[in-house]
DNA sequence: CGGCGCCTTGACTTGCATCAAAAGTAGTGG
DNA sequence: CCACTACTTTTGATGCAAGTCAAGGCGCCG
């Protein structure tokens, strides 16, 4: 258990202040900007602050680093911060598929809740800083604040929710359909964050999009620059603009008269 | 708190007895052979019985009855007695996706834990039976029996696994794999509740299965009968056999040398 | 016994993968 | 600051797995 913990646990605190006062060094729960669409949400103020006090705040991670990797001991889940990661699994037979991308007041780790290991490993797409939450803690919080039992209930749900639409785009969706799929989603999350919903900076590369939409690089490739050449998005290598979100949303559905 | 109770009690207790002994009408949880696999796992005699309070036993669904609708406020879980299930989803354009098979000791309804609505349909295949688990009250003791929130947490977190699975096989599987990976799905979960692992009966016609695993009636007929032409299956209607384990299992992986 | 779904089988088509190579971008060190 | 290397992305040519279309068979139920 010790080598676990020790990759956990206040690391940086040490690197930062030199000192053991780990929860000055940050922002608390209560004033981050992503209480509203993390775990807080709708906790009051007194449950914000045994909440924070078992939140640890990391030091960043760099483009590459991972969280944890498949098959870790599973202690931790993680509340992105800033950045961006990518979660993927690798089959017995060494495939390897991404299973989500994950934005600011995302949570981390689920995959492991239900057989005590991840599942799944996780890597920053760029740099990036998350929280900390220890999962045996979380777990006896959350026996005295039903709220907080209830985000993670809710959390857990919404996993698996966007991950039954991912089955249909997956198995019933052309490659144009997927991808457009894939930029919207990128767009709604961005502007559920407060953010410019036309304006993306994609921090995977197109072989990621590629193998989260099963589809190949050179399909992506050529979907972006059709999309770019009938004018619905602007392209600078990973800078990407809609210029159209009614046209692209029409590009979703199956059925569309304009070619 | 009422309105829910109304609309989830005693309908067939009436039906069954005319009068009020609900819990005697049928197998208790403590009872039933399933407890092993089923919410209840791990749970000691006494909150056994307290979870048992508040589960109803139904009376049986008939083939196409409908648990729930996408869409239904959220209010109950089922657990899955006897029979089968199959849930699914239908997209804004109107597009069906089926997103899993239930069979005895699955927990259906999980979908509407996120927005307080179910987002899936679920109907029954066959005669069926479930247990009606009042959500609002799973979660009341869930806050004393940490074991049981811990079940919960578990069962939700093997559905994100299950999915995340399914993306690879939609997502980077030829359909053999995908044929021959579901086949091996169901033949495990049998052997898992103590059924035989090679003598499957399909309650689920091929236009489900097709749908499932992203595919078309057509390509699953022919896969069908590809493998009962290698000997691999022996196949009568919705009758299989599994003649070799190993052999399909070897189908499941991309690169084999015998052809 | 006749009609209606469900399943199978065959012929044909196509969307996307594959293969290959060039062009662009980023990182490194002299 | 540029040259060199390595990686990512684009673009084109070709092939194939699975979809589509169509017809026929089988089983079930009234």
């Amino acid at each position: 258990m010790l080598h676990c913990v020790m990759s956990d646990q206040s690391l940086d605190v040490v690197d930062i202040s030199g000192t053991h006062q780990r929860k000055r060094s940050s922002v608390t729960c209560a004033e981050c900007r992503l209480n509203k669409i993390c775990l807080p949400i709708a906790l009051n103020s007194e449950e914000l602050d045994r909440l924070d006090d078992v939140i640890q705040r990391d030091r960043a991670q760099e483009k590459g680093d991972y969280l944890y990797h498949m098959g870790d001991s599973f202690k931790t889940l993680y509340a992105v911060r800033s950045g961006s990661f990518k979660t993927y699994m690798v089959s017995e037979c060494g495939v390897e598929q991404i299973t989500g991308f994950y934005l600011p007041g995302d949570v981390m780790g689920i995959d492991g809740v239900a057989q005590g290991r991840y599942t799944n490993h996780a890597v920053a797409l760029e740099h990036s800083a998350v929280c900390r939450v220890p999962y045996s803690q979380l777990e006896s919080l959350s026996q005295v604040m039903p709220t907080l039992q209830r985000n993670i209930f809710r959390i857990m749900g919404c996993e698996i929710t966007r991950e039954q639409k991912m089955m249909t785009l997956l198995g019933s969706c052309t490659a144009e359909q997927k991808v457009a799929s894939f930029l919207l989603s990128l767009s709604r999350r961005k502007a559920e964050r407060g953010l410019s919903s036309t304006n993306i900076h994609l921090t995977m590369s197109r072989g990621d999009i590629a193998n989260y939409l099963g589809l190949t690089i050179e399909t992506v490739s050529r979907l972006f620059n059709r999309f770019k050449k009938r004018n619905i998005l602007s392209i600078d290598n990973k800078s990407i603009v809609i210029n159209d979100l009614d046209i692209l949303s029409s590009c979703v559905s199956p059925e569309r008269e304009a070619v």
